[in-house]
DNA sequence: CGTCTTTTTGAATACTGTCAATTTAAGTGG
DNA sequence: CCACTTAAATTGACAGTATTCAAAAAGACG
């Protein structure tokens, strides 16, 4: 039940024009404003303009609700949207030709999903919400239809795509160099960072991901991904109960990956 | 000196309008029209029509020339030109805290570089050229401008972008779940695939890159990639002759990455 | 021709994966 | 509300794979 305590500030979210109740967004999808939504300094963080954000506003996203375990779209959809979450955490991930899965990235409020689509028109991975979530609805058509008018929106958009890219570099980074307790510490340490990043405690929060696909993200196995907690807790560096983390030493965590020896 | 058989067919390449000498180049850049180039169907395979390709003439890229082991740009450069390979190959790679070298991608004729700035403004890896090089500079800014007066332009950029997020993530599948063997097949049959699409044998092909950068990109060192090739050669997969590659079951190698039993 | 780098190979070690058993938590249905 | 089933997490023992250290051979280059 302590993760209650965290999750109040999302659920807090309203959008001011349109204090709809859950029943009514269910039937009819709310829309919203970015000019007045609480993660706007979260999910628009390249320099965008007042009136940039005013231009957005035109387009009044619609919100959608995808519950736990349900997928926001699936690998090969057709591409037609781009989405920023407003609440809970969702994985991304795709089916391996052996029919396993590789989840390729998890994302919290005010970050954006469904980017590598626009390569083919098609997504290139599914989104999973790992709990009961909320997200904006962005037409891409709509959206290249405000960037063609502004090319102060275009550089948003197109910087955020880069900004994606480099997440990315980092990640294989991580997968290219790192050992086990390397790449956890890391994870953590990078999950507590956007935990702050939304006023959340970063000592302090549940995990919304499973053992496993903490392991498949950082190219490990569940039973190493449980055993490396364990270990951590052990050097005094954490104290984990299942999905519960309290980082006690986060300047031990970051040396055990900045202190490379291998 | 098998090697310059192979080299032949991309130092043919030449821009109709301006048949200048390499002495030339050096010190007057020479100007490149997309629509006049051996490379267009690699370099702008998005669905460009016809008028887009006249837009992007209106900027004749410069041409420059980059010798074996020189940097096109280093981590941390002011971000003002994309790049697309015309001859020869590059590796794009970061520094990690500890000195060390991670690559994060190598390029052939006809593909883009330096995408990964947009998000920062600044170059977040560094492109070096392991052999001599002839790369068309793209002006970023120019591109933009462009792109706002013409959407079908935004969407080839958007559609590069995106491509280069999706070719991360298959990447990072590859880092996250596959092994040795299996991931040198996958570079193999990777590489052996873009040569093909550049008019070069599929089945033979001289290796531009080390076995530590090798190494590096697949995230296992240099001595693990050394053996596995010694070991695809003994299950007569390849005849392997330091950098000269000679695949001999293409279908053996897909195997051993599609057969995935641990 | 000597030096430096790259590549290959061997032997020992360290790490992660595999298999299996147990515990705990979370649902499900009577 | 409780027994039952299912899923998630922990832990141990062992096997397998990749890394480390070391040495030697083969090119590359001035």
């Amino acid at each position: 039940m302590s993760s209650a305590t965290l999750e109040a500030p999302v659920r807090a979210i309203r959008i001011a024009p349109c204090p709809a109740t859950a029943q009514m967004a269910a039937v009819t999808p709310l829309k919203t404003a970015c000019s007045s939504c609480h993660l706007r300094d979260l999910c628009l963080p390249c320099g965008m303009t007042g009136s940039d954000v005013e231009r957005l506003d035109s387009l009044m996203f619609t919100r959608r609700r995808v519950k736990a375990g349900q997928a926001l779209y699936h690998e090969g959809d057709r591409f037609a949207y781009m989405y920023a979450v407003r609440s809970g955490t969702f994985k991304s991930s795709l089916t391996l030709v052996d029919g396993r899965e590789q989840v390729s990235g998890f994302h919290m409020a005010g970050e954006l999903m469904g980017l590598d689509g626009v390569a083919h028109g098609t997504h290139a991975s599914s989104a999973t919400a790992l709990e009961d979530t909320e997200v904006c609805a962005i037409p891409y058509a709509h959206l290249t239809e405000v960037a063609a008018a502004n090319s102060g929106m275009q550089h948003v958009v197109s910087r955020l795509m880069s900004r994606e890219i480099v997440r990315e570099h980092s990640l294989m980074m991580l997968l290219g160099s790192m050992n086990a307790e390397e790449r956890l510490a890391a994870f953590l340490l990078n999950l507590a960072q956007r935990m702050k990043a939304r006023g959340y405690s970063s000592s302090e929060f549940h995990l919304r991901m499973s053992r496993q696909e903490i392991g498949s993200y950082l190219g490990m196995k569940l039973e190493t991904v449980s055993r490396t907690f364990s270990a951590f807790q052990q050097q005094g560096l954490l104290e984990v109960d299942k999905r519960h983390i309290r980082i006690i030493d986060p300047a031990g965590l970051t040396r055990s990956f900045e202190t490379r020896l291998h």
